[in-house]
RNA sequence: GGCGGGGUAGCAAAGUGGUUAUGCAGCGGCCUGCAAAGCCGUUUACGCCGGUUCGAUCCCGACCCCCGCCUCCA
């Protein structure tokens, strides 16, 4: 039986989905106006194992990310640049595919962009405006009057008599309430704009997902996750706006993610304290990144540092030296072993992904001791989260710099190495040896000859 | 101020009312020409104070500290 914690009840629930043996998950993806950062990273990786968690359960999963492809920092940084909007956008796109596939993610079902469903945003804001709930301004915006939605702030846990509305920011003089918040804005000179019945303008931020999951999802679904900073205000008005136009529960489930953070602080583009997926992947091979996000829960903090990255791969490490020889073989998973059992136990529990995985260090005991079996078990487990489906050799073997000492080169010390061992020079021996540790590669002698890895 | 989430051994990170989490690091042994890897064993825990209980890290209450949201943010 699959738990799931609900941030809208606060407590773990069984998941039942709305249609049986069918899963519709919306997560909230990325504004496109950068490169993506480790923030990025953990939602990526995290719904991309709920996913195969869930497909593995047998469950067929339709996942929509979407991206928001247009917004007051696209527009700006444009600008800045000299270049368009879309073509910024698509920039930043193809930058973050690429960043995703070296991460193992699979791509989801559907990768709206907002700029193509601004109809259906507009047909939305007509339905909330025919309801009373979104009114036209003086300035050309249109506004979500939040004090007309009985349910507001059930998410969040807050009650908008204590929000502090403006307390940080100055008040826009055309709400009627300082919370009522912005489904079209307006269009000012030079901006892209599209028409309207309430003038020409562009949509706000939160009316996007509420269109997009309602046009590829329908009015009410499953999953809806993203990262815990949504959860208000966008995950809020998000409600407000689907249950306000639709009069149905939109979302059965809510997921958050918690923050990757840099020295005990949350990482974020504002606080500047980000650093970006490539910028890692230069140092550490992208495996060890998904393992750092895998290794501990996903509702907990992450702290980013070398140090913990370090110690990740040092632990990837053991796992693919334990499956070092092995046949990669695509068994079916025999969910009766203890271990199977035990893995999938953990994962049902609101996917206890360091659970699971102190599950893969027991089976590479196990493969260490000789077990066949074993490694075959640790290998499947690992493929439905993603990990340890690379080459051990290959995986073990990976240059950790540009620098480092080429493969020819490393075999043909090995070579001389083995010729000065057989005459027991080992004076000689040790100091080949000395030399290609130094240029960090790691001789192992072993039974079958010398095997080797980067340090 | 309101709301939400945390404080577990040197580090990271699960979990549980009484029995080894797990990984890295450390220590001892085996193996090895010596190493490495591996195997066996092993040292360090549950923020503070009360309460409930035969027994609490795990339940209850108070307190301290940290982080986040209340502006855009994954």
């Amino acid at each position: 039986m699959l738990q799931i914690h609900n941030t809208l009840t606060r407590t773990k629930q069984e998941f039942i989905p709305l249609q049986s043996g069918r899963v519709r998950m919306y997560v909230c993806g990325m504004t496109v106006y950068d490169l993506c950062h480790l923030g990025h990273a953990r939602v990526f990786v995290v719904f991309d194992m709920v996913t195969r968690w869930l497909r593995a359960s047998g469950l067929q999963v339709e996942y929509v990310r979407n991206i928001t492809d247009i917004d007051d920092k696209i527009i700006k940084r444009a600008e800045e640049n000299g270049e368009s909007p879309a073509a910024l956008a698509d920039r930043f796109i193809t930058a973050m595919h690429e960043d995703e596939r070296a991460l193992g993610v699979l791509p989801p079902n559907h990768e709206p962009r907002a700029t193509q469903y601004v109809s259906q945003m507009l047909e939305m804001i007509g339905q909330l405006m025919r309801k009373g709930l979104a009114y036209a301004a003086a300035n050309g915006d249109v506004y979500y009057r939040v004090r007309e939605f009985a349910e507001y702030g059930r998410l969040s846990g807050k009650s908008l008599d204590e929000l502090r509305a403006g307390e940080r920011v100055e008040v826009d003089q055309h709400k009627q309430d300082p919370l009522d918040f912005v489904l079209w804005k307006a269009a000012k000179p030079g901006e892209p704009a599209w028409e309207s019945p309430w003038g020409s303008g562009r949509p706000g931020w939160h009316i996007e997902c509420s269109a997009m999951s309602a046009e590829l999802l329908g009015a009410h679904f499953d999953i809806h996750g993203g990262g815990q900073d949504l959860q208000f205000p966008h995950h809020e008005n998000e409600i407000a706006q689907s249950e306000g136009a639709h009069d149905c529960t939109f979302v059965n489930y809510w997921m958050h993610n918690g923050f990757v953070r840099v020295d005990n602080e949350k990482m974020s583009k504002s606080l500047g304290n980000f650093f970006t997926i490539r910028e890692i992947l230069k140092q550490y091979d992208p495996e060890v990144v998904r393992f750092f996000i895998l290794r501990a829960q996903y509702r907990s903090p992450l702290n980013y540092s070398d140090a913990h990255l370090d110690d990740a791969r040092a632990s990837l490490m053991r796992l693919y030296t334990a499956l070092r020889g092995v046949n990669a073989n695509d068994l079916k998973i025999d969910w009766t072993v203890p271990q199977a059992a035990r893995f999938k136990a953990a994962m049902d529990d609101d996917f206890n992904t360091p659970e699971a995985i102190a599950v893969l260090f027991d089976l590479a005991s196990e493969a260490n001791r000789g077990s066949s079996p074993a490694a075959q078990l640790l290998r499947s487990l690992a493929g439905t989260l993603g990990l340890l489906q690379a080459n051990p050799a290959i995986f073990l073997q990976a240059a950790t710099s540009p620098e480092g000492m080429l493969e020819n080169e490393i075999e043909t010390l090995i070579a001389a190495r083995q010729t000065a061992r057989d005459t027991k020079n080992f004076a000689e021996s040790d100091r080949i040896r000395a030399a290609l540790t130094a240029a960090g590669v790691i001789l192992e002698d072993g039974v079958n000859g010398t095997q080797w890895r980067r340090a």
